[in-house]
RNA sequence: GCCCCCAUCGUCUAGUGGACUAGGACACCACCCUUUCAAGGUGGCGACGCGGAUUCGAAUUCCGCUGGGGGCACCA
C-alpha cells in the first residue's frame, strides 16, 4: 500500500467532483465544498472536475452556471475537466448526457432490478400525506413493483407515462464507511425505491450523479453532510451497474449566526455577494478552508500552498460550523494590510468608481497609505476618502469648536492656522506637522484640539484619516478653501447676528 | 412519525486515556502607543450539554438522555 493509498483510504488515481446545480448562485456553503474537493485534489496530485447538473430542467438557468463558473474563478479555483476546459469523459452537462442515463436504466431494468411505475404524481402526494398523518412512513409504497403484467398492460393502455424505480433491497443493511464520520449503519429497510428516471426520460439526482461518477471515474465523493442519508441508496445502484463504490467523504454544512442553514435569510450567502462588498478572494479562500478544517492549535494565516500542501480529509471536523462574519471580516482586514500598495490601489479602483467617485489610478494610490490599515473590505474605503473627490461637503459646524474649547477660541485657532498654512513654504506632510505642532504650542492648545478642529474643517469628519497625509493629498488650495468655509461657519456660530 | 449525523469558550477550533489549573484565533473589556479612527502591544473575561458505565486515571472509550441539524420528492 503506497503512502497515498493510505492516506485516501483507495488505490484508483485521486479524480474528485464538484456537481453545482444551476438553479441559483454560488452559496458559501457550496464553495467550501468545492473547496475541499479542489484541495484534496491538489494536496494527492489528483484530477479536479467541475459538473453541471442541471437535470432539473425548471430551474436550472445558463445564468446561474455562468454565475458559479466566475464565482469559482474569482475564488481561484480551476478545474481540470468541466464546462469551458472540457475534458477526457466530456460532455460535463448532465442535460447533454442523457444517452449514458438511458443505457444505465436498460441495464438495471434488465437484471430486474428497477421497475416501472404508473403512479401519478397527485396519487403519490395524496399517500404520502395519508402517510404521514397515520403515523406511517412517507416513502413510496412499491406497488408498481409487484404489479402483474395485466395490470402493467392495463396502465400502459390508459397511456400512463411510467417512471422507473429502482428496486431496493427489502432486508439487510448496507454500510457506508466515511472517511470523516467513520461507519454508518442503514436498514435496508429504510430504503425506499427512489425514481431514478422521471416519466419525461430524464434521470434524477440520485441515479445520474452515480451514472456520472462511474464514467467519470470518481475516486472520491466528498460532500455535503445532507447527502449522507442518500448514499445508501447511491451504494446499491453503483452495486447494481456492477461499478466499484467511490470513497465519500461528508463534510458538515455551514449555518448561520442562528445556528440554521445558512441562506439568503442570514444576508449574503452567495459568493458573488461578498466579492461585491469588498473581500479578497485570498481572504475567503484561507476563512473557508478553515471552516471544518485547521491544520493545528495556532495557524490561521496561510498561503494557498501552505493550505493545498496541509490538506487533509483525516483533520476535516464532523461538526457544522458557523459562518462568522466577524472573524472573516477580520481576516479579510489581515489579507489587505499585506497586499502591495499598488495592488490595493488596483482592487480599490473599481469600488471607489462604483460609489459615484470621481478619480484615477494615481489619485488612489496616493491616497493607499493613508487607509490601508483602516479598512477590512474593499468598499470601507469609500466612506474614509469621499471627502477628498467633494467640492461641498456638508457637517454640523459645532463639529469645529475643539474639546474643551469656545467656539470663539475655535475660530482665532482656525485663523491662525489659515495664516500659518498660507505661509507654509511646502506643503508636504513633514512640514504641515511641524509647523502646526509649533502652532499648537503658542496657541497653549494639545495638539488634539487643534487638530481636531482642522480635520473636521477640511474633512467635514470626526473620524478620518490621518491629517498631514489628508492635507498634502488635498493641496494647499483645496484645504485652504475648506478652512476658509470652516472659519465662516464658526463666525456665525460665534456671532448670528453678524451675518 | 421513522432513519441518519453532530455536540470543547458567544463563534471558528486544538485536543485521538495521564504532559489539561483545557491551548490558539475572532468578538468583547481594560491598559499602553497615539492628532481622530485604525493598526500594533500587554492583560482580562470566557468552554469540555446532562446522567451513568469502563479505568488507578476520561474532554478523549461505551450506553442513555437532552439539544441542534439533515433526510424520508418523477428537487438537487
Amino acid at each position: 500500500m503506497s503512502d497515498d493509498t493510505r492516506m485516501t483510504g483507495d488505490s484508483r488515481p485521486v479524480r474528485v467532483r464538484f456537481a453545482p446545480s444551476p438553479t441559483g448562485y454560488l452559496h458559501v456553503g457550496g464553495a467550501r465544498t468545492a473547496l475541499f474537493n479542489w484541495l484534496f485534489a491538489r494536496h494527492y496530485g489528483g484530477v479536479f472536475v467541475l459538473r453541471i447538473e442541471d437535470t432539473d430542467r425548471l430551474r436550472s438557468t445558463e445564468e446561474s452556471t455562468g454565475g458559479i463558473l466566475s464565482s469559482m474563478r474569482w475564488l481561484g479555483l480551476d478545474w481540470d475537466e468541466g464546462p469551458e476546459v472540457g475534458g477526457e469523459y466530456e460532455p460535463y452537462f448532465q442535460m447533454q448526457r442523457l444517452p449514458f442515463y438511458r443505457a444505465a436504466v436498460e441495464q438495471i431494468l434488465d437484471q430486474g432490478k428497477a421497475y416501472y411505475c404508473y403512479c401519478t404524481q397527485q396519487e403519490l402526494v395524496a399517500r404520502r400525506k395519508a402517510a404521514l398523518t397515520e403515523g406511517r412512513a412517507p416513502g413510496y409504497d412499491r406497488r408498481c413493483r409487484y404489479l402483474s403484467r395485466r395490470e402493467a398492460a392495463a396502465f400502459e393502455a390508459e397511456n400512463r407515462k411510467a417512471a422507473v424505480r429502482f428496486a431496493m433491497p427489502l432486508e439487510g443493511e448496507t454500510i457506508v464507511d466515511d472517511l470523516i464520520r467513520g461507519r454508518v449503519r442503514f436498514a435496508n429497510e429504510q430504503l425506499d425505491d427512489l425514481v431514478i428516471m422521471k416519466a419525461d426520460g430524464i434521470p434524477t439526482y440520485n441515479f445520474a450523479v452515480v451514472v456520472d461518477d462511474i464514467l467519470m471515474k470518481i475516486s472520491h465523493v466528498i460532500r455535503a453532510d445532507e447527502h449522507l442519508a442518500n448514499t445508501p441508496r447511491q451504494i446499491r445502484i453503483y452495486e447494481a451497474l456492477g461499478s466499484p463504490v467511490p470513497r465519500f467523504a461528508h463534510v458538515s454544512m455551514i449555518l448561520g449566526e442562528d445556528r440554521t442553514k445558512l441562506s439568503k435569510r442570514h444576508g449574503a450567502a452567495s459568493l458573488s455577494d461578498y466579492r461585491d462588498s469588498g473581500y479578497l478572494p485570498e481572504a475567503m479562500f484561507n476563512f473557508l478552508a478553515l471552516l471544518g478544517w485547521a491544520y493545528d492549535d495556532k495557524t490561521e494565516i496561510m498561503t494557498r500552498n501552505q493550505i493545498i500542501e496541509r490538506f487533509i480529509l483525516e483533520k476535516v471536523s464532523p461538526a457544522p460550523a458557523v459562518f462568522s462574519k466577524d472573524k472573516l471580516d477580520w481576516m479579510n482586514g489581515v489579507y489587505v494590510r499585506t497586499l502591495r500598495p499598488e495592488e490595493l490601489g488596483t482592487r480599490l479602483l473599481p469600488f471607489l468608481e462604483k460609489a459615484g467617485l470621481r478619480t484615477d489610478k494615481e489619485t488612489v494610490l496616493r491616497l493607499v497609505p493613508l487607509i490601508q490599515e483602516r479598512i477590512k473590505r474593499l468598499s470601507d474605503a469609500v466612506d474614509l476618502v469621499d471627502f477628498f473627490f467633494q467640492d461641498e461637503m456638508s457637517y454640523d459646524p459645532r463639529l469645529l469648536i475643539g474639546k474643551n474649547m469656545e467656539a470663539a477660541d475655535s475660530l482665532d485657532a482656525l485663523k491662525r492656522v489659515h495664516e500659518v498654512l498660507d505661509r507654509v513654504p511646502t506643503f508636504d506632510e513633514e512640514t504641515l506637522e511641524r509647523t502646526l505642532r509649533d502652532l499648537a504650542k503658542q496657541l497653549e492648545l494639545k495638539a488634539g484640539q487643534l487638530f481636531g478642529i482642522i480635520r473636521v474643517a477640511v474633512t467635514g469628519k470626526m473620524v478620518a484619516p490621518p491629517l498631514f497625509g489628508t492635507l498634502s493629498i488635498l493641496g494647499k488650495e483645496r484645504a485652504l478653501s475648506r478652512i476658509w468655509k470652516a472659519e465662516k461657519a464658526l463666525a456665525d456660530l460665534v456671532d448670528p447676528e453678524k451675518m
